[in-house]
RNA sequence: GGGUCGGUAGCGAAGUGGCCAAACGCACCUGACUGUAAAUCAGGCGGUUAAUCCUUCAGAGGUUCGAAUCCUCUCCGGCCCA
C-alpha cells in the first residue's frame, strides 16, 4: 500500500503559486481519505492540442501536476482532441475556428512528448477524449446538455460580456464546458487543474459529476503567466513566449528581458526553485534585481537543458549583450554567386527573413538599424558585391544577425 | 420570415462624396537612454519610387470628373418582432 506525506505537508506543496482551490476543505478531506486508504487521488489536466508548441506558460499547470505526481498521486492528462474541434471559448472575445480531428489528434502526441519534459511521463496516463465523447451520440449529448441551464452558462464572464456587447456566441460553445465536465465524470477526477481562465469550466465539472452521482472534483486554478513583455499573457500568437524547446542562449536571453516585477512570479511558477527558497529570492530581487533575474534565467534554462547549457546561455548573454560583441554563432545565409555576384541589400534582408518588403528594409536603414560588419549602412540603395565583400555579418536591429557567405 | 443597426489597417475606434493610404489609442518595429528591465523621449508602422505611382475601408456591380463615404444585390453579425 503506497504511503503519502502528511496532509499538511501535501497541502503546502499544493498551495504554492495557486490562485484558488475550490473548495479548500474538500481537498483536505480528499487528501486525508487518500492517505488513510492508501489510494492516490486522480488529478486531471486537460490540454488544448490546438497549439502544439509548449511554452513556459503551459508549464505552470504542468508543474503543478508534476507536484501531485511527486506526492504520489495519479496524473491524468486529457488530450482534448474531440473538444479541440469545438474550440474553447475561454478568454476569447471571439469565436474560434474549429480544428479537424486529424489536426488535434496529431498535435496531441506532440503535446505529450513536450509535456514529458515536465511530467513524470512513465507515471502519467494520457487519454484522448474523443474515445468517449465521440461515442456519446446525439441523444447522449442532449442528456448531458439537459444538466445545465442557459442562465448558468451565461454566468460565465466571457459569455456574459459577449452577450451584452452583442457579439456572437455559437451554441456549440456552450457544449465545450459540458464536454470537459464529461471528461471529469469519465475518469472520476478528484482534482482538476487549470488556469484561472478555466475556472468556470472546472466548476461545471463539479456540478455535472454530482448529477452523475459521483463526488465533485476539487478545482485548482493557477495564474496565467505573463509573456516576456509583461502585461499580456504568454502566447504564441502574441509572440511573447519562451518555448521549452528553445536553445539555451535564446531561452536565457528571453528570460533576462522580462520586466523586473515578473521575476518573482516566474520564480514561483516556472523555475523549479524549492518553495522554501522563494523568500530568499524575494530578498534578492529587492537588493539586486538583475542578479536575481540572472539566477532565475539559469534555473529555468537548466530545467529544460542542463547546468552546462545554462552556463553557455549566460556566457553568450554576457558577451553579445553586455559587452556588445558579435556572437560567434549565428545563422548562416549562403548565397549563390552564379550569374552575378552583386545583390541589393534590401533583397538580402528579405532573403534573410528580416524584412517582408523593401519598404520595411528601407525604413530600417533610414533609422540606422542596419549594419554590415559593425558598420552602419546609410544608403538605402546599397548593393553588395559578394565576390568582394562576403563573408560578412549583417545585423538588423538589436539582435538579429546573419553571416552572409558566397558560394 | 419582417423591422432595424452594423462590418474601416494586428486590435479598438474616427471618417459618411474630393484636403483619405485613411485621425486617435493599444500592440508592434527602430533609434537614444539603460541592466536586451521598467519609465521616458524621438521616429516609424499597405506596396513601390529619386520625385511618383499602385492596390486597399466585408464581396460583386452601378452612379459620378471623383466613393471608405451615394445606389443595387450578395455574404456575415447584433438587437427587436414573429
Amino acid at each position: 500500500m503506497p504511503t503519502f506525506p502528511p496532509v499538511d505537508e501535501q497541502l503546502e506543496t499544493i498551495r504554492r503559486g495557486t490562485d484558488e482551490i475550490l473548495p479548500l476543505d474538500a481537498l483536505e478531506k480528499k487528501l486525508e481519505r487518500s492517505r488513510e486508504e492508501g489510494e492516490p487521488l486522480t488529478v486531471k489536466l486537460g490540454c488544448d492540442p490546438s497549439r502544439p508548441d509548449l511554452h513556459l506558460g503551459h508549464t505552470v499547470v504542468l508543474r503543478k501536476l508534476r507536484q501531485f505526481q511527486d506526492l504520489g498521486h495519479r496524473a491524468v492528462l486529457i488530450v482534448g482532441d474531440f473538444t479541440g474541434m469545438i474550440g474553447d471559448p475561454s478568454g476569447r472575445s471571439k469565436t474560434r475556428p474549429p480544428l479537424t480531428m486529424e489536426e488535434t489528434r496529431r498535435n496531441g502526441q506532440s503535446y505529450f512528448d513536450q509535456a514529458s519534459k515536465v511530467l513524470d511521463s512513465e507515471q502519467a496516463d494520457i487519454r484522448y477524449n474523443s474515445d468517449w465523447l465521440g461515442e456519446m451520440g446525439f441523444d447522449g449529448v442532449i442528456r448531458l446538455a439537459s444538466k445545465y441551464t442557459v442562465a448558468r452558462m451565461l454566468e460565465r464572464d466571457d459569455f456574459e460580456e459577449r452577450y451584452s456587447e452583442g457579439a456572437p456566441i455559437g451554441v456549440h460553445e456552450f457544449l465545450y464546458p459540458l464536454a470537459q465536465a464529461q471528461d471529469s465524470v469519465h475518469i472520476e477526477a478528484d482534482v482538476e487543474l487549470g488556469g484561472t481562465d478555466q475556472k468556470f469550466n472546472l466548476l461545471v465539472g463539479r456540478r455535472v459529476q454530482e448529477q452523475a452521482g459521483q463526488g465533485a472534483q476539487v478545482c485548482i486554478t493557477l495564474p496565467i503567466l505573463e509573456g516576456i513583455g509583461g502585461g499580456e499573457k504568454m502566447s504564441k500568437s502574441l509572440d511573447n513566449f519562451i518555448g521549452i524547446s528553445e536553445a539555451p542562449e535564446e531561452m536565457f536571453g528571453k528570460l533576462m528581458s522580462i520586466p523586473d516585477d515578473l521575476i518573482y512570479r516566474y520564480a514561483e511558477l516556472v523555475s523549479g526553485i524549492p518553495t522554501d527558497e522563494l523568500s530568499r529570492v524575494q530578498a534578492e530581487i529587492e537588493k539586486d534585481p538583475m542578479a536575481a533575474k540572472e539566477q532565475l534565467a539559469r534555473h529555468v534554462t537548466a530545467l529544460y537543458h542542463d547546468e552546462a547549457a545554462a552556463e553557455r546561455g549566460a556566457e553568450h548573454f554576457n558577451r553579445t549583450v553586455r559587452a556588445g560583441d558579435t556572437p560567434d554563432e549565428m545563422p548562416e545565409l549562403r548565397l549563390s554567386t552564379d550569374g552575378g555576384a552583386t545583390v541589393g541589400l534590401l533583397n538580402l534582408m528579405k532573403e534573410a527573413e528580416f524584412t517582408t518588403s523593401n519598404s520595411e528594409g528601407r525604413r530600417l536603414i533610414e533609422q540606422g538599424a542596419v549594419s554590415i560588419d559593425g558598420e552602419a549602412v546609410e544608403d538605402t540603395g546599397r548593393y553588395i558585391d559578394l565576390a568582394q565583400e562576403a563573408p560578412f555579418v549583417l545585423k538588423v536591429g538589436k539582435r538579429r544577425y546573419v553571416r552572409v557567405v558566397g558560394g
